[in-house]
DNA sequence: CTGTAAATTTATAACGTTATAAATTTATGA
DNA sequence: TCATAAATTTATAACGTTATAAATTTACAG
């Protein structure tokens, strides 16, 4: 097959080569898959016919024969921020990806409850190898039917379940700690988290850390009950602003997302208070959208791309000896604090 | 195979059908996929008889005997926006694949040299049936490449190539004009443009408009060419403050891409200048951003995730009618202008 | 040389599907 | 009732691959 000829042959197989070289399909097969009892000669005999008509094996045969589709599944839950997280998430896993013969395939769910289904129906048809996902509850029930049907998987995040299994995380209760000793030491007294959603994991780590830490250093701490990290950025703005006019305004935010972060920079903006002076701000950083935001907050990065490629390669592992023991990765905060 | 229980059974296929039903595999196959010659009784039996046992078809074989992947490629070039673009793109194409049974494989190139590459081994070895792309050139090779080999794909922008091929493209030079007007409308008079890589389609779309309605409206214009869309930010940065600093800094910005109006914004800042005050800056929406960024600028919507869906509505006819005549669509700006 | 073991190659079958052609059943008209 | 057409079902083969078992060739000891 000529390309850019715009002659288009019939694409070359097995029986291609076997032809070219006089040899049988099954040893063509052998030869190319390092088979150990084929001759040494042949073997080069085989590589050379295979390359010099660019034979390419046909992924739906190999497929079909091995039961191996060479797929990952990053399956997206329709909350996923669109700030970064995603993205990087899907360029960490393609450099994971990369140097094998693996693809990514994106599967959104758009709906909260509609992910389990999304993912009994990659298990069930087999359509990957192995899932990706994030958005991790303590007892969630994707962990739950992944493991009980011998499926791997890495997600985001821990669970609370007993049995092991494979994970990346990021270290949010010292990510939490750090943010809050920064605010204490900019002499911020009364500090306000805006958390995930109660059902994640980390929404437990995050808090914990916060609390705990705000208790060390003696500063008071609040947590919301009616804003979240998921919550419309509306909904985050209008709490803030209720609290300015009520005159309830925290002076030191943790946020542990950038949208959020940014609409309470925008809040605080509308209200004449200056992030600085009258208020100071720890964010969560997944993206570089920080850098280009004026004024400067300071942030800890999460590395998502990072956390991608740690999870690809960790999947791919245990798709490769799924014999061997499941453990969890946990990833340190980066913090890139002002002085 | 039930879910949930632990247990897990052997997939069912036709076979598994066709025994349960009495039938032959291939009249479950026909009744199945509603061949007409089929009685409609035998369909209901069938198709009764496959939802009771959860029979799905298999993707590798189906693959296998009609070449037809239901596969849909998105080749994102290593330079996508890391903000929105191809976020929404990926969103906007599930929109559109959602309810069909195709499946979205990503596809990153991590350096624009090996696109066509990437692109060259999707058409080889048919890892897909239909192809997407963005940052189109004039005489785009991929474009060319794939309209040799007769492979469907929808690209996003237009080319200058003979024959005509399915894109979508955003009216850039509407966009401009749009841009220049209201800066002009606000008085300013020195405009300066960040506009993307001189090799893309649209680079021209929009220099035309911009330089164009500068003229009619009678007000001075630059677009600088060290500086451009894909520069590193520290890069757009440097030459915003150099301008400053020599005071050559125009008063209206008109900025295609969200990373570089922030960039430029937090430049502004950083050296005391107002926008709303001392320049005024248009800048190109593809995300929400903007919302949550102070002080507010001109935003001008291009609505990536709709052209992700319409470029996917398009691929998917363009795969199931190859003689259909192709051709573009162009989507109008939706400007979000402050008073 | 010859017989046997080792090395290497090959034939066969199967994965699950569907296009094609052939076979069977049912309906129709004389 | 029978022949024939129409409707419906079925058998066969093939897509490209690989696991298994069988066949062939080569090496080696006697």
């Amino acid at each position: 097959m000529k390309l850019g000829t715009g002659a288009v042959t019939k694409r070359p197989t097995l029986k291609t080569v076997a032809e070219k070289t006089g040899l049988a399909v099954t040893t063509v097969s052998k030869a190319l898959n390092g088979a150990p009892e084929i001759a040494a000669k042949t073997r080069l005999l085989v590589e050379n016919a295979a390359r010099e008509i660019g034979y390419v094996p046909d992924r739906a045969a190999q497929r079909l024969r091995t039961g191996k589709t060479n797929v990952i599944s990053l399956v997206l839950s329709p909350h996923d921020e669109i700030l970064g997280f995603s993205n990087s998430l899907t360029l960490g896993l393609s450099r994971a990806l990369r140097a094998t013969n693996y693809n990514l395939l994106v599967t959104p769910s758009f709906e909260e409850s509609t992910e389990i289904k999304t993912i009994e129906k990659i298990v069930r048809n087999k359509m990957a190898d192995g899932i990706i996902f994030s958005r991790t509850e303590p007892f969630d029930e994707r962990v739950r039917l992944l493991i009980e049907n011998n499926f791997p998987f890495v997600c985001h995040g821990r669970t609370e379940l007993s049995s092991a299994h494979s994970f990346v995380d990021f270290d949010n209760e010292e990510f939490a700690r750090l943010a809050v000793s920064q605010l204490a030491n900019k002499g911020r007294k009364r500090l306000f988290a805006v958390m995930p959603d109660r059902k994640f994991t980390f929404y437990g780590h995050l808090k914990y850390g916060f609390t705990s830490a705000s208790a060390d250093v003696g500063v008071s701490y609040e947590v919301p009950d009616d804003v979240n990290l998921d919550s419309a950025p509306e909904e985050i703005y209008a709490c803030i602003a209720r609290r300015i006019e009520n005159d309830t305004c925290p002076d030191g935010f943790v946020c542990a997302g950038e949208v959020a972060a940014m609409t309470i920079m925008a809040c605080l903006s509308d209200h004449d208070l200056l992030v600085g002076r009258d208020v100071d701000i720890v964010a969560k950083q997944t993206s570089r959208v920080f850098d280009h935001i004026r004024p400067r907050v300071d942030t800890i990065i999460e590395n998502i791309a990072q956390a991608g490629e740690l999870m690809g390669n960790i999947l791919l592992g245990d798709i490769s000896d799924p014999a061997r023991p499941r453990e969890g990765l946990i990833q340190r905060p980066e913090s890139e604090l002002l002085l």
